[in-house]
DNA sequence: GAGACGAACTGAACCGGTTTAGAACGAAAC
DNA sequence: GTTTCGTTCTAAACCGGTTCAGTTCGTCTC
């Protein structure tokens, strides 16, 4: 077209439809004190005008900038070999975009940064609201976010620490921040009672990184699991989440006087890793080890032999996460939900315990 | 502390300065026409206040948002398995946190959906500009972006098609946008070579999807230097990039009569699941079977065999992409950029050809 | 010494919304 | 018929920056 139509503002509108703008506001706010009438004609104008509201002007007067935030402090390379993320933000996405409300992403390498990149998103008050995944003990995050006035969804309920508990009593008791809850206890509990079940005595767990609080409570319900059964559960290696030190994890196992007769990792990569020395040291999966993963990454399905893992539902994770953080703003508060627990997927790399040959 | 500090504001500093706010803004953006010695008290006073700019304020005066968007158009699952992205944002965002920008990121599943999503990013101005990645054959978007007005950049150079050439002259040429460019051809190439001087002479490629510019160059690339040494080249099979159709392409393929010695894939997942198809018909790799992926993930290092592949650095993609558009706002133009090549790294899954026992 | 000029600075408009104080007006109350 | 009240609406302030027209003042020119 040859006329470049400039965008419509309030004021357009005010003056199409003969009123003032003030009260164009009140009715696109669906604000009362605006007769049914007037309130009509002035959607029709806005309709006519193709009007939308700008955002930067409401941010500057509602101090609301329309989006949220999702700050992930991991190495780019783990990132990369882990599925969550990209579904969880499939899932965000899916909620927000039908809101008119952006998700900015950053992407920090270590902790140190972090806090940093709160800061300023909150000094720019670039986002109304965070995710807040990864949960770690005593995570920083949650003081530092109360301190900034940031709202926030937890993923995952914070555990309450000893350091919390024996500290200031305010800072005791439940967290301040609504938690959207996956369970993945359940599914690891069940994973190993699958491997108990068939047999194995001498199961290994490959861990992420200590202090992450969802590694400590899988870690937890796995040597429940154990503990139960009678069988030893302290075999258990801590690793940052890599391929690479799922490899090394597995290397040291495997190299043990009483090798373990099945090893659970604390996610897929690292599982087809350990699956990839396994191999090269001459093992048999699952004839000689059983391994089982934890994520049920879509590769998980398509190695050789295919994975056991345990499968959450980073998607709908997501977009519980992001309806949550719109409550939590709109109304004040929001109550914790509770989405399906995570379940075993089994398939071809756990199998029955065998004697070994050279044993 | 007891006193809540409220964020100071441009007023604030021109008070305590003792000039107006006019001359604190030109201060601080650098502007002639104030002497060097308010220049210093101003700023002196804007740092003993702590001030920091507000960012809707600033938006709204000035049209430009700060942050930049990226737009990624492919279903989550893909994205889960892919491990390019979350480097290449990573290394984006390495770039805005020191500049003050922010990364504003959209995951939309259909392409379809696409269109509407840069449109609300331009009509909200959300945006300053975008990264433009997996560039498709007379890809609408940089129609639309032109339309819409808004700065982009794009990762590789688009191919000028047919279409465009017979068409509008004035959309012909070269693209409106600068470019990011890491040449895979090469990498494609050697990799050919590799597979040739091993003695394969029966090889197939499982490319991306077709309508993706960078799965028709790399298929040329590998075409032509399998031409170029007198060996067909009309093993092609296209895919969406997803393990599960690797895994199905792969199965097709081995079940010919004059199954091929090698296959190649469009990335690692792919190949990494057409590996555990060889397995489960009983080939191994990579004495039946050599097998090579694309994109070096950290995966590729440790799965059995261990997996040759292409290597391309998403992390200073994403640098150089970050700081060309910058480049672009500040300065209205940018040259091309040519980053290191890709190259392959041979690992175990490509061998010396065999003939069959059972041929 | 008058005029021109440039540098330094001020005041106000402007970006496009939201919000509040208050005006106008009709209806109900007494 | 006046007062009171509630509804509908307007005008203007406000959010916190940028920008532009214009004022002030010192210096240079002839």
């Amino acid at each position: 077209m040859a006329t470049m139509k400039r965008k419509a503002t309030i004021n357009d509108v005010a003056r199409v439809a003969g009123v003032s703008k003030g009260l164009v506001s009140f009715a696109l706010n669906d604000r009362p004190g605006v007769s049914a009438e007037t309130r009509d004609r002035i959607l029709a104008v806005a309709r006519e005008l193709d009007y939308r509201p700008s955002v930067s002007a409401r941010s500057l007067s509602t101090r609301t900038s329309y989006a949220f935030g999702l700050v992930i402090a991991r190495d780019p390379e783990i990132l990369g070999a882990d599925p969550f993320f990209p579904s969880f933000i499939a899932g965000v996405e899916r909620v927000l975009t039908t809101e008119g409300r952006a998700l900015v992403l950053s992407v920090v390498s270590d902790e140190q940064h972090e806090a940093t990149v709160y800061r300023t998103l909150a000094a720019d008050a670039r986002v109304d609201g965070v995710f807040l995944t990864d949960l770690r003990h005593d995570d920083p995050r949650l003081a530092l976010l109360q301190e900034l006035g940031m709202p926030a969804v937890t993923l995952g309920r914070p555990a309450t620490s000893r350091a919390q508990e024996s500290a200031d009593p305010s800072l005791t008791g439940p967290s301040p921040f609504p938690a959207v809850v996956l369970d993945d206890t359940e599914g690891v509990a069940a994973l190993a009672q699958h491997l108990l079940d068939l047999g194995h005595r001498r199961i290994a767990h490959v861990t992420g990184p200590r202090r992450m609080q969802h590694a400590t409570r899988r870690g937890e319900a796995f040597a429940r699991t154990l503990d139960a059964a009678g069988v030893a559960s302290d075999l258990v290696l801590e690793t940052d989440f890599t391929a690479a030190a799922g490899a090394s994890a597995t290397d040291r196992l495997l190299a043990l006087a009483d090798a373990p007769t099945a090893i659970v990792y604390g996610n897929d990569p690292m599982a087809i890793a350990g699956i990839g020395i396994a191999h090269e040291r001459g093992l048999r999966v699952p004839d000689d080890l059983s391994v089982a993963g934890f994520d049920d990454s879509e590769l998980a399905r398509y190695v050789y032999p295919s994975l056991t893992s345990v499968r959450t539902d980073p998607l709908s994770w997501g977009e519980s996460a992001a309806r949550m953080l719109l409550r939590l703003l709109a109304e004040g508060h929001a109550d914790d939900i509770e989405l399906e627990p995570a379940h075993v997927v089994v398939r071809a790399s756990t199998g029955p315990v065998r004697t070994r040959a050279t044993a």
